[in-house]
DNA sequence: AATGAATGAGTTTTCATTCAT
DNA sequence: TATGAATGAAAACTCATTCAT
């Protein structure tokens, strides 16, 4: 063999390597993926999303997602748990301790508003989980540790409202932490049709903060004595 | 026209609906594969629905689903068309037009909340048409043609209510009807992650009552002058 | 029942007989079916061709291609006599048996290629029963009482031109004749390949002309003696 | 270089091509698939040939026809590429450049034939093409480079033919050309046809000798001046 | 004669997943 | 870790044909 083809050898095995950098960063594959997993399942549901599509948007094999999470499923509960996180890191940033009762409740309802706004994918994934029984989010151990400290905290201001005489009795904590949700939720997840149905395009940011101010509104009115 | 005609068209009448083991009866066959579509639709959505199980459930051939409906989707959208026709046949029975602005307003509540409760496959049906961006709703005819005498019935009661000093001012009617919408929805549509995350059944009936009475009582309270 | 409503179900009854008219013209619908089928297997093939489209085509219930003709290989079959029943009346309409040699001969080529021009689906016609090994002909009591009086013809013709000293000997009559066929037969079946590969749109009516003189030109030099 | 890498570079290909059972080689894979289909296209037509059949007989998985080509579309493009490209291989071969006028043109009217006779499949597979206006051919960048170089051969043939007083003037080449093409390709590809109608099984050795010979004569007589 | 409902066996294509390197 | 080939089960949709009226 000459020293003519030896180099055309190395340089084909060089080429291989430099063309395709295999970059080997673990880490970052595994957000990749995580990344384009969470806008397929967003847009096209548990069902509807492709497992090939999500290694495309990746920019990467379609196997590493078998290699870092298993199935279609576990990636599925993968991106879930990470949009509660999300939500959970906003909801313990909001540090309504210090706050007076009306103001506190005021945040919680904006905040509550605004990362619905910011993340309105949120919704959408957990669609296919509650048409499901939430069965991945039973079967989590991850998002059994994640419990929200907002309910317990929503009570304690309840109570310290209606001590001040500024909030009126009778309101259940769970179901007013619920009703806050479900005032933003509903309008965000059901926009499309809404929209169509009223012949009036909701989506604009016109309409999201007449929203947010008749949400806000109506909470705080339903609150008083 | 002699009696003799008479006879014989009243036989014929009587002739399909009675004699006949009814082996071809197209009328029946379209409801079986649209209740069937139904159930489907809302178990798996449209993505993870299944034309073979459809067929099966309705107990026909598959081929007719294509037969009757042309595809999938056009079967989807008839779904929807009846699911909605079912809201505004409920709608219009409400009555709101002779009571007294309060009863009528809670009555709407009720109305809204018991309808959800009793048709809990809307909601799941909805989701997938809003992840989509309504497109089947908005191509619908039928549905464009379906509108909902409520939002201007909720503004007239909203005036008379504000005449009669028993309602506050400044409550856009719009959103008045998508909060008392949402505050059900959204309770019936993630009861089961609602559920997992508090560690509490909502959907037991008690809890459905809680909540029936905690809705109703929120939108009262709030629209107090 | 008032007289209001026995008018009104006569009438809709007598709107059906109207309305449609159910013609019951045996003839007619046979005839409606052989040319809807004649174009489809000519545009679609026998097996690319749908026997849903040839009733839509012809404007008639599906179920009247079996009740005329059986199933789809028997209506192909029956197209094929068509079109081979129309060669052969061309032919008998030549009348060569009066004309000199050189003239007769001419006249053939010329209305061979005419023909062609006249009926391009007979060539695609023809393609898949080649494919199929000629299975349709072969089986066809019809065609193969169609004998050709060309090939005998042509024979005499021959005969009487090399006579007369005009023609040259030894050509065979059996494949002057598939010589005369093919020579256009194959520029109109391959006319789209033709001029995708030359870059020159064959089908236009000046390469036409060109291509029937070329044809008549190369056949007639040949048999000079 | 050492000689031990020497040695792992010559064992890495050995591997590759001895030791394996090769039970994972694409370019093995993707030939067997293109003569699997070309077999089934032919026998069957474009519409007519099942995707489940060409892997069958390639003896890969279904999926793969999709893997390697996309669809059952591009997939007889491939096809049509391959015999086209075989056409033009045996077309340069020829060399005719050298060849005095006569022989020449004979050589090519022999080689036509021959090529036709060895690939009888060519003419099937071009039908649906044809049938169907080209449009694989239209769309394909190779085919648009695979230009014959046998127009301006004939061309330049004639030219010295005629200089040399052997050949007439007036014939068009291109024209000489589809006719050389076409007085076997009619031939061949209705033979099932011709036989049935003549009563006499023109696919016989002694058949397509008589033909040749008479296609020979056919155009070499039509080019005497 | 004519219609439209109904059927069952395909047919292309898709997809989650595993294998081999 | 990373890749692309390979697989098998199913999915939507098609189609020739028959049934019931």
């Amino acid at each position: 063999m000459s020293t003519v083809w030896l180099e055309m050898l190395k340089r084909s095995v060089k080429r291989q390597k430099d063309i395709k950098p295999q970059r080997r960063d673990p880490v970052a594959t595994r957000r990749k993926l995580l990344t384009a997993a969470r806008r397929e399942f967003a847009q096209n549901g548990l069902a509807g999303a492709r497992v090939d599509e999500i290694a495309a948007r990746a920019g990467v094999n379609k196997q590493l997602v078998y290699h870092y999470f298993g199935d279609k499923d576990a990636l599925y509960l993968a991106v879930l748990e990470w949009v509660y996180e999300e939500i959970r890191t906003q909801e313990r940033k909001l540090n309504l301790e210090g706050l007076p009762p009306e103001r506190a409740i005021k945040a919680l309802i904006e905040a509550s508003f605004d990362h619905l706004a910011a993340h309105p994918d949120f919704i959408v994934l957990l669609n296919d989980e509650n048409r499901g029984g939430a069965r991945h989010v039973r079967g989590s151990r991850k998002l059994e540790a994640m419990h929200s400290p907002l309910v317990s905290m929503v009570s304690k201001i309840l109570g310290e409202g209606i001590r001040a005489g500024i909030f009126r009795r009778g309101v259940n904590p769970v179901h007013l932490y619920i009703s806050i949700a479900g005032l933003s939720y509903f309008f965000f997840s059901n926009t499309p049709t809404l929209s169509a149905i009223f012949g009036r395009d909701l989506s604009s940011p016109a309409e999201k903060r007449a929203r947010r101010k008749h949400v806000v509104d109506l909470v705080m009115q339903s609150l008083r004595p």
